[in-house]
Parts: C-alpha cells; sequence; structure tokens
DNA sequence: CGATCCCGCCACATT
DNA sequence: AATGTGGCGGGATCG
C-alpha cells in the first residue's frame, strides 16, 4: 500500500509524498504538516503526520484512498462502510462527510476503519508472507506508523503480536525484522508443545527458589507460585532465570498472545471464549480485585485477537451457552504442524507415549530453559520457542536477537497454566466458566468433569440435564451402595490393607468400594488420589495401549507432557524437556515424600496443592469449553490398571451403560472411565474446592484408604461409607446423590474388584455428572495402581503418597492423553493435575500446614455441609480454594 | 446495554 | 534527559 500510496500520493498529494493521501487529500492542516517533525525519515515520508492529530486527520482523509487500496486487498471489503470516507478534508469534514458521503456511505472513518485489526491487515500487506530467506526485511516502527497512518503505539500492539509468533523480531530500537510466516508452522508447534506442557501439566515447581528469583509477588498471591514462573525458570536453568526473569513486567502482551496462542492449540474444539482467556491468561491475583484486572485483560485478548484474526489464525465466532452468548474465537489456523509432534505429542499408541512424551516434554521445557538462557536479547523467539534453541530446533535462528524475554516468557508460560488452573477455579466460581465448563461438560462427560464442577452452580440447568439423568440412575443405584461403600471406606480406612500396599493392584482392594456420594449443595470439592509416580509412569506405557483405542491424538499433545514430567524427577534445568518431567517427578517425589500434604485453598494455604487442583480444574475448563475434551485423562492412567481391572471395567460399563445418559459422552468417555476404572485409584488426596463464587460443586473424593488414614474424618466420610463424595452446591441440589454402584457391593470382596468398582464409580459420576469427578476418578485410579492402592493410612507415609497423587494423577492423565485421544481432550486436565503437583512442590513447608488443614477439614468435613460452607466461603477467597487432603493412603515405599 | 476497542496518558526501560 | 516501549483503562462506538 505504502508504495501505492506514495505514487499515488505523490501525485495526488499536495504534499509531497505523503505516504498516505490521507494527510494530503484533505487535510491536513498546514500545521499539522508541519507538526509532523519527528522522525522520520528521510525517506519519502510524509512529513506531515507525526502528531496525532495529524494523524487522525489524514487517516479521515486518507481514508477514501484507504479503501481503495483495501478494497484492493480485500482486507477492507469486510469493512464496508468504513472505507469511505473520502470527502472532506479535515476534522470537521468529517461530519459533513456523513451527510456528503452518501454516495458511499460512509461515514466518515469509522471506528472500524481504525481498528488494530485493520491496521494489522495494512501492516502485513506491506510485507510478503514468505519472503525470501535470503533476504531480510526490516521495518522502522516511524516508518510504519507515519504511512498507515496510526501512531506509533498502535505499531507496538501489531508488532508485539507478531513478535510473539516469530513474524518478527526486533532488532534494533525501532527497528524490526521481518520474518514471514516461514517460522510459523513451528512456532506454533512450540507453542503447542509449551502450551500442552503448560496448561496440561503443570509444572512444577520450587516454590521455593521461586520466591527468591522471582518476586513473589504476583506469583503468591495465586498461590500458585509453582505454577507461576518459578519453576519455569528453575527448571530451565537456574542462572538465566534470575536475572532474565525478573520480573520485568514483560511484555505482557506478547506473553498473552502466546499463551492465547496456546489455548487454541491445546484445545480440542479450538474455540477459545474471551472470557476463559482472560481468566486463564490473569496469571495473579484472583482476588476480588481482579474485577477490573479481568476487564483490562479482556482488552488486550481484543487487541490480540484482532491482530491474530488480520493473520487469518482466528476468526470471531459466538458460542451460546445455556445461558447467552459470548463471544468466542475460533482457530481457524493450522493444527497440525509437521513434524510437530512426533515425538512430542505422542499421540502413539502404546508404549511410545511414554518415551514420547518425556521426551517431548522435554523439548518444550526446553525451549524455556533456552529461553531463559539468553537473557539479553536474542530475538529469535521470544517465548515459547525456547524450545527450538534447546532441543531441536535450535536455532539458530534468528538471528538474534535481541530480547531475553524469552526466558520470562517460558517461566511466564508454566505460570499460565498455574493461573490457569487458578482461574478455572474461580471461575469455577464464577458462573460464566462453570457453566461453559458445564455446558461442555455434558457433552463430553467425562472430560468436563472435572470442569463441570465448577460451572455447576448456575448452570444447573444445564448440568442438571445432563448429569441428573446420567447420574440419578446411577446414584439410585448406588445409593443402596452406602451402606456397602460404608463397608468399603472402612476398608480403605484402614489402609493397613496389605495388600492394596502390594501393587497397584493391591491397592485398589482400598478403593474398591469407593462409591460417590453427590450431595446437592455442598460446594466441597475432594479429590482424593494416591498414586505412585512410578506406577504411574510404568502404566502409562501400557496404558497407551489400553487407552489408546481411541487416540485420537489430535491435541493429545498435552498427554506427552505430562507423562514426562511425571517420568522424569529431573531437577536439572538444563534439559528443558525433562524440565518439565523432572519437575513433575520431583513434585511428585516431593509430595510423596511429605506423607500426608493437605492441601488447601490455594492461597489460604499458599501451599502448592492446591493449585494443581485448579489448574486442573481450570484445565478442565477450558478444555471443556474449547473442546470438550474427552476425559481422556483419565483414561490413560487406566491402562496401566486394565490389568486387574478389566473385569472391573466390565462392571463399569455395565454401570455405565446404565449411568450413561442419553447424551452420554461419547463412547471413548467410557472407555476412558472404564479403564480408570479398571485402575483402582487411590485416593490420596481429598480435595476440596470450594469455590466461593463456583459453590455449585463439592467433591470429595476420598481416596481409597485415605479416608481412614487421614483420619480425615471418618466419621464424616465413613458415614457416607463411600470413599467419594461429591457434593454438588446447593443449587447443585439438583444432583442427586450418586453412589458409585460398584463400590458398594464390591467392597469387601475383591480389592480389585473394589478398585475396579470404585474407579467405574468415578467414571459412572464423570459420566453422569459429566464434571470433575471423573477425572479425580481417574486420576485416583490411575494413581492407586501401585502405591495408593496400599491403604496405609499413616499420614505421614500417605503423605508420601499424596504427593504422589497430584503427580500421579497427572501422570495418569498424561498417560491416558497417550493413550487414548481422549487423553488428548484431556490434556489440559491433566496440566491442571499436573500442577497441583507442583504446588504441591512445596511439600516441605507445606507439609506442616497442610496437615493442619487437613486435619482441620475433616472436622469439617464432619459435616459435609458446613465443611462446605466454611470452606468454601473461606477458600473461595482465593479464587479457588482447594483443599487437598492427603490421606495416606498407603504408605508408599 | 453489553461488546468492542480506540486513544493516549504515563510509567518504566533504554539510550 | 530524551526517547523508546508498552501497560493500562477511560470512555466512545458498535451492534
Amino acid at each position: 500500500e505504502n508504495i501505492f500510496d506514495r505514487s499515488r500520493m505523490a501525485p495526488k498529494t499536495p504534499i509531497k509524498n505523503a505516504p498516505v493521501d490521507l494527510s494530503k487529500q484533505k487535510g491536513c492542516t498546514p500545521e499539522r504538516n508541519p507538526i509532523t517533525p519527528v522522525k522520520l525519515t528521510d525517506r519519502p515520508q510524509p512529513d506531515p503526520w507525526t502528531p496525532t492529530a495529524n494523524l487522525k486527520i489524514l487517516v479521515s482523509a486518507a481514508s477514501p484512498d484507504m479503501r481503495d487500496r483495501e478494497k484492493k486487498k480485500e482486507l477492507f471489503r469486510p469493512i464496508e462502510n468504513s472505507e469511505q470516507g473520502d470527502t472532506t478534508d479535515s476534522l470537521q469534514d468529517d461530519m459533513v462527510d456523513d451527510s456528503t458521503v452518501d454516495e458511499f456511505e460512509k461515514q466518515r472513518p469509522s471506528r472500524k476503519q481504525k481498528s488494530l485489526g485493520l491496521l494489522c491487515q495494512k501492516f502485513l500487506a506491506r510485507y510478503p508472507s514468505y519472503p525470501l530467506s535470503t533476504e531480510k526485511t526490516t521495518i522502522s516502527l516511524d516508518e510504519v506508523a507515519s504511512v498507515l497512518g496510526v501512531e506509533r503505539r498502535r505499531i507496538y500492539d501489531i508488532v508485539n503480536v507478531l513478535e510473539s509468533l516469530h513474524l518478527v523480531s526486533r532488532v534494533a530500537k525501532n527497528q524490526y525484522c521481518w520474518h514471514g510466516r516461514h517460522n510459523l508452522s513451528q512456532t506454533l508447534k512450540t507453542l503447542q508443545e509449551a502450551g500442552e506442557l503448560q496448561y496440561g501439566e503443570l509444572m512444577t515447581f520450587p516454590q521455593k527458589e521461586q520466591d527468591l528469583e522471582y518476586k513473589t509477588g504476583e506469583q503468591k498471591k495465586e498461590t500458585i507460585p509453582d505454577t507461576q514462573g518459578k519453576p519455569p525458570l528453575d527448571f530451565s536453568e537456574p542462572d538465566c532465570t534470575s536475572a532474565s526473569a525478573n520480573s520485568r513486567k514483560d511484555k505482557s502482551l506478547r506473553i498473552m498472545s502466546q499463551k492465547f496462542v496456546m489455548l487454541f492449540l491445546v484445545s480440542k474444539t479450538k474455540i477459545v471464549t474471551l472470557d476463559i482467556a482472560a481468566k486463564i491468561l490473569i496469571e495473579e491475583t484472583q482476588d476480588p480485585v481482579d474485577h477490573s484486572k479481568f476487564k483490562t485483560k479482556v482488552r488486550r485478548l481484543y487487541d490480540i485477537a484482532n491482530v491474530l484474526t488480520s493473520l487469518d489464525l482466528i476468526k470471531k465466532v459466538h458460542v451460546t451457552e445455556e445461558r447467552g452468548r459470548k463471544p468466542a474465537f475460533k482457530w481457524i489456523g493450522p493444527v497440525e504442524f509437521p513434524g510437530k509432534m512426533d515425538e512430542l505429542r505422542g499421540h502413539s499408541p502404546t508404549s511410545d507415549p511414554l518415551l514420547r512424551t518425556q521426551r517431548g516434554v522435554c523439548a518444550p521445557y526446553q525451549i524455556c530453559a533456552t529461553g531463559k538462557q539468553r537473557f539479553t536479547r536474542h530475538t529469535s523467539f521470544n517465548s515459547v520457542q525456547p524450545c527450538e534453541g534447546s532441543r531441536r530446533k535450535v536455532s539458530s535462528e534468528p538471528n538474534s536477537p535481541h530480547q531475553e524475554r524469552q526466558d520470562e516468557y517460558c517461566s511466564k508460560i508454566i505460570n499460565l497454566a498455574a493461573v490457569c488452573r487458578q482461574k478455572i477455579e474461580e471461575d469455577t466460581g464464577n458462573k460464566a466458566c462453570a457453566k461453559k465448563t458445564i455446558l461442555t461438560s455434558i457433552k463430553n462427560p467425562s472430560t468436563t468433569s472435572a470442569l463441570s464442577l465448577l460451572p455447576v452452580p448456575r448452570d444447573a440447568d444445564f448440568c442438571v440435564n445432563p448429569l441428573p439423568q446420567a447420574v440419578f440412575p446411577v446414584v439410585q443405584a448406588d445409593v443402596p451402595n452406602l451402606s456397602l461403600l460404608n463397608g468399603v471406606s472402612s476398608q480403605a480406612l484402614h489402609p493397613s490393607m496389605p495388600a492394596a500396599s502390594k501393587t497397584e493392584n493391591g491397592k485398589p482392594t482400598l478403593l474398591p468400594s469407593q462409591p460417590f456420594l453427590c450431595f446437592p449443595s455442598s460446594s466441597l470439592f475432594m479429590l482424593c488420589t494416591s498414586l505412585q509416580e512410578n506406577s504411574s509412569r510404568e502404566t502409562l506405557p501400557t496404558t497407551g495401549g489400553m487407552g489408546n483405542r481411541n487416540a485420537e491424538g489430535q491435541a493429545a499433545v498435552p498427554p506427552p507432557a505430562c507423562q514426562k514430567r511425571s517420568s522424569h524427577e529431573c531437577t536439572s534445568p538444563s534439559v528443558p524437556g525433562d524440565d518439565e518431567e523432572p519437575a513433575a517427578k520431583k513434585q511428585t517425589m516431593e509430595r510423596s515424600d511429605v506423607p500426608l500434604s493437605l492441601v488447601v485453598p490455594k492461597k489460604s494455604f499458599e501451599s502448592p496443592k492446591a493449585e494443581p487442583t485448579q489448574g486442573s480444574a481450570c484445565t478442565s475448563a477450558v478444555h471443556l469449553e474449547d473442546f470438550h475434551l474427552d476425559h481422556a485423562s483419565p483414561a490413560a492412567p487406566e491402562a496401566v490398571q486394565k490389568e486387574s481391572t478389566k473385569t472391573l471395567d466390565s462392571q463399569n460399563q455395565e454401570k455405565r451403560s446404565q449411568n450413561k445418559d442419553p447424551d452420554e459422552p461419547s463412547p471413548g468417555k467410557e472407555h476412558i472411565l472404564k479403564e480408570n476404572t479398571s485402575q483402582p485409584f487411590l485416593p490420596q488426596y481429598l480435595y476440596v474446592q470450594p469455590a466461593a463464587g463456583l459453590s455449585s460443586f463439592n467433591f470429595l473424593f476420598t481416596a481409597n484408604q485415605t479416608p481412614g488414614a487421614i483420619s480425615l474424618a471418618p466419621s464424616q466420610l465413613p458415614s457416607l461409607s463411600v470413599p467419594c463424595v461429591v457434593v454438588p452446591s446447593a443449587a447443585l441440589a439438583s444432583f442427586p446423590v450418586v453412589c458409585s454402584p460398584s463400590v458398594t457391593g464390591p467392597l469387601s470382596p475383591v480389592p480389585d474388584a473394589s478398585f475396579s468398582a470404585a474407579a467405574s464409580m468415578n467414571f459412572n459420576m464423570c459420566s453422569l455428572a459429566s464434571t470433575a469427578p471423573v477425572f479425580i476418578g481417574t486420576t485416583s485410579a490411575v494413581v492407586t495402581p501401585k502405591v495408593t492402592t496400599t491403604p496405609l493410612v499413616d499420614p505421614q507415609q500417605p503423605a508420601h503418597p499424596t504427593p504422589h497423587m497430584s503427580p500421579v494423577l497427572a501422570r495418569s492423565c498424561g498417560a491416558l492423553q497417550l493413550d487414548s485421544p481422549v487423553c488428548m481432550g484431556h490434556p489440559v486436565t491433566l496440566l491442571k493435575l499436573q500442577q497441583p503437583s507442583s504446588a504441591p512442590l512445596t511439600p516441605k513447608s507445606i507439609r506442616p500446614a497442610h496437615h493442619e488443614a487437613f486435619f482441620k477439614t475433616p472436622g469439617s468435613l464432619g459435616d459435609p455441609v458446613a465443611w462446605k460452607k466454611n470452606e468454601g466461603n473461606q477458600t473461595r477467597n482465593a479464587s479457588s480454594v482447594q483443599r487437598r487432603l492427603e490421606i495416606s493412603s498407603t504408605s508408599p515405599d
């Protein structure tokens, strides 16, 4: 355009060559022209501009020209009216224009004409999408700004987003280098991987370090320290981290952009609503204050979305949820990147996944690390890319670089995951999210489950429908069982079970029966899982085979990551990929160390644990929304389980059939569930999430033994007699209580069976509720296999398990993902899970607190309701208050 | 009236 | 101190 303009302009304009006609034509008031000065240049540019005022005028004036050009381009077309404008000059004229313009319709430069999206299109039109590698195009911000007739500030908005996708890189002050889309797929791939890791897994995290390095400020708020940046940093590289990392505000816009893109890449549906994205992106804070923050975030997202839209990567759509329609964006860019996954993702079925995952995971992380390394400025990739550098890509890519930010980015990304979790929680609290979730959940029962929990409240409508129907049946059956459950629970409680300890199978015994109870009204959410890292991992491979069935692989990416994490403990930051894994493992490890950790609502305790939960929730929510995940995550774990479980599965299936709602999620889910179910899971933790806002769901999961072990409130649970209890919020009331059928019967008999039963229960729940429960079940199932199952109850020992639990869950998820497509969907979930683990990291510090909290909780638990209330309210504040109780399920080894 | 998001102040970073 | 960057949010416009 510029060119055109100039050429045209030249002739036209009286002025010299103002780049834009605009100025010339109209209006440029003399003054204005003169003003311009600044910079500019040497070149042909017009002098006139500069001043914004002038610009505006110019713009208006120019508009006509613009439009012509635009038309050419097409871009403008959409705009329609906007264009016109030729008319008059000066501002005054604008008014006139309208009248005058009749012909065109135009109205002066309407706001749209000046939209960032349009501006971006113009900007992009200036450069070739696929420039010759050899030639390098440099972009002068001033020049562009003047040519396009906008203030430089706007150009920054565009460039920052483009930079996040590596379409451009900053070379120097005011100078950017245009790369075009050559690396776009690579970048997206990297982002996807990173997204999977983060969101999917979460990271890890080392709280401690984090504190030091990054400021705690924000992070801590969340309570999710881990999630936040630190972990990444830690992982990535120590050195860098501190430095680069440092806070800085970093360009949130860049980071946000990447995160935003990651959400799309991770989501199944490829649709992300603004509010969800905003929630996820809001890293810190959660608290009340946020509102304004949320608003600001959304504003930024619009900016980003406009640019992405111009890039044809996304398009605006509306998602109508039950309530109403929400603005959302659909990813229309490439979904699969050549080569991208390959190893990483691993959707490969079976065993591969593990490998992949591990490695794959590493890669992403690495990336981050890399980024960090560079403190200074490298340009090449900012955030996400890290991977490249470190791992494969390497790249050098770019030349240059500048910007150290990447490191930060990486960390941030990590944080994002955490944030997401938190947010999710919050969201859950909030209705909107919940709704979505619910919806999604409905669609995908399993997947949603987690999410659904959150949403529950409001959506009751929705929720109800799906859930109730499906659920009820189950419940009914279950109810009777309660007694059984009790029996079971008792068993569970008594961790002593050696059998359980033995291994996965054994463990089941504990859980066996765990049925679920859903109470409407409470807001508690408890998640119990127990798992061991090892087992889970191991299982994963197997699982892969099992779970894969569906293996859609689509987005599956996440799973791998999870697995990865789980697989490795590595602390070493050096390897990116490893980082996560290690972290994850570590987390798990750590947790394991800690016998019982309670996860308190994030903030309150600050313990990381809470985070995970949230994170999971968040993720799930995200998925749901976007994708409706599948509950794949759960499935993954199952694979392992399958062995013993199969029988269970069969049972489960039956149940499922019953349970299934009309809606019924996809079969895949069922599978997953089955798998999950099959695996016994041991609830190590209890998660209580009371979302303040959420309200609707409360879940109580008992780990198998946990309850007993925990001592939580045996009385409480016991009374229930169900290992897991899900309590919907009051609002939920609609929900019936659900007891896992399987549980009832089985309990005593065979541990395995019981597990399976339990698992099934969970699944059922999920299907029914379509919400969180499912996840839980899954995770737990996954976890259980090994350690968890073991019944040990010792608090401390259990603690060990506990830690695992979260990790386990994550792992399991990862496994699931790997295996089945479903997993893919769930990736997010998984992530969340991991996060928790990460959160947990802190085991140390946390532990004590947790314990206390933990205990408390139980007490509170005594009354489910009361419990909910109390905690829910309290916790809420943090966005999600989640508490995890770890139950020691068994003593891990 | 809610969704969008332009506009530009102003703080922080870099030179 | 000047200039580059870019966070941020008021408030206008759109639908």
